[in-house]
DNA sequence: ATGAAAGCGCTAACAC
DNA sequence: GTGTTAGCGCTTTCAT
């Protein structure tokens, strides 16, 4: 049995000489859409010879011809934040079943990355983008808008309504925080901030608002600080700052779980405990927050889902470009632990 | 001023019609290699109106022509398993600066899917491969070799010497890890090992071993557990038969942190603490074993410099594929915190 | 030093 | 139904 030599190359000619037909003939049997126009013994035959010669099609061939390249490029702004890659598994499973691969790029936070690197995958002719970088008001986002590039916003979504997003719908997470926390006998609450010029940011620091307004407590901007990026550090800085500041609260609500992990240090370098002293919370439930001191009670957004959806909703989109541009929200869910307890009383 | 318009693509032959040469010219122009053979003048003038058209080069046709992709596969076993991201940025960053994009996978630990994905990649014709997933006799990984293609290791690697990778110290880091314990006045010591057939699990398993007998401690086989995977579950398995067997010993080497992790479920459930009943160390400082209860002690392996190691040795040897195969390995460092402590005297 | 021509592997428009 | 032809954008002989 002689095993089929992969590494030498046979082309679409090759197949057509040994059946002693035209290549366009095989061509046209090797794609589904036009298969059914040659007779079922020939195509019979290319099948067949085909798989023996071990042809593989070549889509670099192909991709110059219909310029297309089955290839996605998927944009995201830090891969070691334990957030992306399982939307980025979730990406990939959709996208291998159809067919395409994903090029996955980092920007590290930073747009002029971001713009290098669309740059880089356009030039490479991907036939789409999903993008985990979007700011609220996004030129790259707008550009690749203008120049009718398919483009699905993952996780962050931006201001203009006309281009697809799938993300976790901040307001019923936070919603479900603020509730948890007053039913604990919270009443000042703070919140820690994302940024706000990014959606998730504002989304979540809206979310706490509209949920403490919804539980008769006032809003008190004393105990809501913004942080400049969703790290670890800015949490610390940010606590420290509401703590220095004379602020006081029995309970923080971050935007993200790297914040209150930087809570959690700040509390600790101040003396305070948590849940004793103050309760905290973080969002999107990232891997090994069970595992922390205390395991932190936090929201979990469908990460593999969303991943899912979104490469689904591109692909859609590339299919056809006329689909109306969705706002997917998909539901998180609070998953209580140990890091929020009830409130201490008023001292 | 007027914006270039990026998305109208723009092609050498637009550019040599502009300049009024041939597309030939311009070709020899924008390769750094030839652009000897044309006078200075009409190279002046082809960079520039090349410049001002906006003139990108479509690498698919290029590729086409050359055979070339200036695409790198990248196989992974499971990319949320924190050790592999900053891996990945390395790869990026150095694949970037020399032109090359990478194109990232998981196989999920799935031997079969892994073929498939080579498979797939090597259909849309990377110029090379850093791979991730290797089992020591590994037929995948001959496969390529015979087939010529470019290929360099990553974490882990094969017990066949023809092929390069890129991998962390273990004798060095479990020499450090038993020395520190030792210290500890730590005399029973316990190993739940990785999977054998995997470079990092045997070599990590002959790490403590070696190491146990260079302080004169004798191996005990009943101290040693085998995990079939890098996981939390395997980890909290192996503990709860170590315990349950009735085993005695004060400390646990796990093979990696998700094993130690594992092993932290275990001792709680079984009433032990860590690090008072028994200290427990880890294996590659993935983020967050700061943070766990107990601060996990564990070994940082340098992960960033593995990738751009990595993708430095395939760029060498893609460009002359007769180079040694190198097999690198980086130090790694203890890092002790609060999960190893004193042995309790022996009850 | 430059132009002409062929062709990478494939598809699609058009003939027959 | 099948063959013919042209060409995607580029590089690379081969002439001149």
């Amino acid at each position: 049995m002689m095993k089929t030599m992969a590494h030498m190359r046979v082309t679409l000619r090759d197949v057509a000489r040994q059946v002693g037909v035209h290549p366009s003939t095989v061509s046209r049997v090797l794609n589904p859409a036009t298969r059914g126009m040659v007779s079922p013994e020939i195509a019979e035959r290319v099948t067949e010879t085909a798989r023996a010669l071990g042809y593989r099609p070549n889509p670099i061939a192909y991709g110059l011809r219909t310029n297309r390249s089955f290839t996605i490029g998927v944009v995201l702004p830090d891969l070691t934040n334990p957030v992306f890659p399982p939307m980025v598994r979730g990406i990939e499973a959709t996208l291998e079943a159809a067919g395409y691969t994903a090029i996955i790029a980092n920007t590290d936070n930073d747009p002029t990355r971001a713009g290098k690197i669309i740059d880089i995958m356009r030039s490479r002719q991907v036939d789409g983008l999903i993008v985990g970088t979007a700011r609220l008001d996004d030129p790259l986002v707008t550009e690749c808008l203008e120049d009718g590039i398919p483009l699905v916003l993952i996780n962050r979504r931006v201001e203009d309504g006309r281009v697809p997003s799938v993300a976790a719908d901040s307001a019923v997470g936070m919603s479900a925080v603020v509730h948890h926390l007053v039913g604990l006998g919270h009443r000042r609450i703070a919140h820690i901030a994302g940024p706000q010029y990014l959606s998730t940011g504002r989304a979540r620091l809206r979310g706490v608002r509209n949920a403490l307004a919804a539980h008769g407590i006032a809003d008190d901007p004393g105990l809501i600080v913004y942080g400049e990026s969703f790290t670890v550090e800015e949490g610390r800085r940010c606590c420290d700052q509401l703590i220095d500041g004379g602020a006081t609260f029995t309970a923080i609500v971050c935007a993200n779980d790297l914040l209150a992990i930087g809570c959690y240090e700040s509390l600790d370098r101040h003396g305070r405990t948590c849940p004793g002293d103050v309760s905290v919370t973080g969002y999107n439930d990232i891997r090994f927050m069970d595992k922390l001191r205390p395991p932190l009670t936090t929201v979990r957004i469908p990460t593999h889902e969303i991943g899912t959806e979104a490469a689904r909703t591109l692909l859609e989109r590339m299919r056809d470009p006329a689909t109306p541009a969705r706002e997917v929200r998909l539901d998180p869910e609070l998953i209580v632990r140990g890091s929020t307890g009830p409130a201490k009383a008023a001292g």
